[in-house]
DNA sequence: AGGGCCATGTAACCTGTTACATGATTGA
DNA sequence: TCAATCATGTAACAGGTTACATGGCCCT
């Protein structure tokens, strides 16, 4: 459900065809959310069905014709409702892989572990080098979403989205440092 | 996938049923995947068919019958592959209904959204509580295991354990500070 | 010549969620 | 007496992933 909460926010800003809400997504909520190509196309027929957009064929000459959505006034509705209906909890469901194999980490082995954590620590910290420069990475989400729509739609959306990449420089920094205890807790109970 | 090699690492502690099983994981490999009965269920009868467990029929007279379910050598070699093969990079897809409203806070409100943060802190302040003594989670952890096996087959298994507890109580105290700056931030931006 | 981008989708499959069905025992 | 625990599952649905199909343009 949330995705399509997510693809009628988008919608909001302009009218769009799937492949471009795609390339939004990618640079955009793609920090809070994912979302694949076909998965936006079903979702979309699903917004239409609900009657939340509407659709209409673009024919390009150079190009396939594109499908432009737009939301409608159902759809702006609901919209705002989901936002303001803040629930009470979120259904937290973890499914951390990694996290997974270190449970049972006694099976693996110390020596593996500290590999491990270290291949680990490299994949945060490349994640960091993306992140550093938040603002150059809002500028991409403007930037991503003004191309297409001819007013300046996402002004006055900087400091939530600021919000946004602060949380996972943070989450992400905490994360480096677990390691890093983690892997000396392990080479000092090493035998 | 995940889920069944969640289930064989506990079924290599000892041969267990699926309401067993289900006990234990939600006092355990909850803190890193969520599973419920009837996915557990679904997942033991796939297992099955590969050949990585078997079972056998134990009657009660009291109560129904347990269906116990015990880990082959496919099974346990399959286990430790999975173990062994680190993969290069974990899938990690992103699905946070919060920072997905985040997102489209413009459309919120500046007071709502504190109000929102201040929820959210709530939350995440109760879930400290319930971490804060991490030894005892671990221990719970380790009891809820040994009560079904003979052999206590957890020995040894403190230190990863504590890594996760530790992971998760990092983690959850650095999205207070996060979002105690946000309300911050908000409130002197507010007119 | 070959890969990437533009562009739309379908189909099959896998995983996760919710509801339904059944029913005895135990403890508050 | 009522809820919880023990115990196993099926069915339907929702949501996410992967593969397949098609095909022209642009850049290297």
């Amino acid at each position: 459900m949330s995705l399509q909460y997510a693809l009628l926010g988008l919608l909001t800003y302009s009218p769009m065809n799937g492949y471009k809400l795609k390339k939004i997504f990618d640079k955009s909520i793609n920090y809070t959310w994912t979302a694949n190509l076909s998965q936006i196309y079903r979702e979309l027929g699903s917004l239409q069905k609900k009657g939340y957009v509407s659709s209409s064929v673009l024919e390009q000459e150079d190009r396939p014709d594109k499908k432009i959505y737009e939301i409608t006034e159902d759809g702006t509705k609901a919209f705002n409702e989901w936002l303001m209906n803040f629930p009470e909890s979120f259904p937290w469901p973890k499914r951390d892989e990694f996290m997974l194999r270190m449970f049972f980490g006694a099976s693996v082995g110390k020596e593996e572990l500290v590999k491990q954590l270290k291949k680990f620590i490299l994949e945060k910290e490349k994640f960091n080098l993306e992140m550093q420069d938040t603002e150059k990475a809002i500028l991409q989400m403007k930037k991503a979403i003004d191309e297409n729509s001819s007013l300046q739609a996402t002004d006055g959306n900087e400091l939530y989205w600021s919000f946004i990449t602060k949380r996972a420089h943070m989450s992400n920094e905490v994360l480096i440092t677990w390691a890093k205890e983690c892997i000396k807790e392990l080479e000092e109970n090493m035998d």
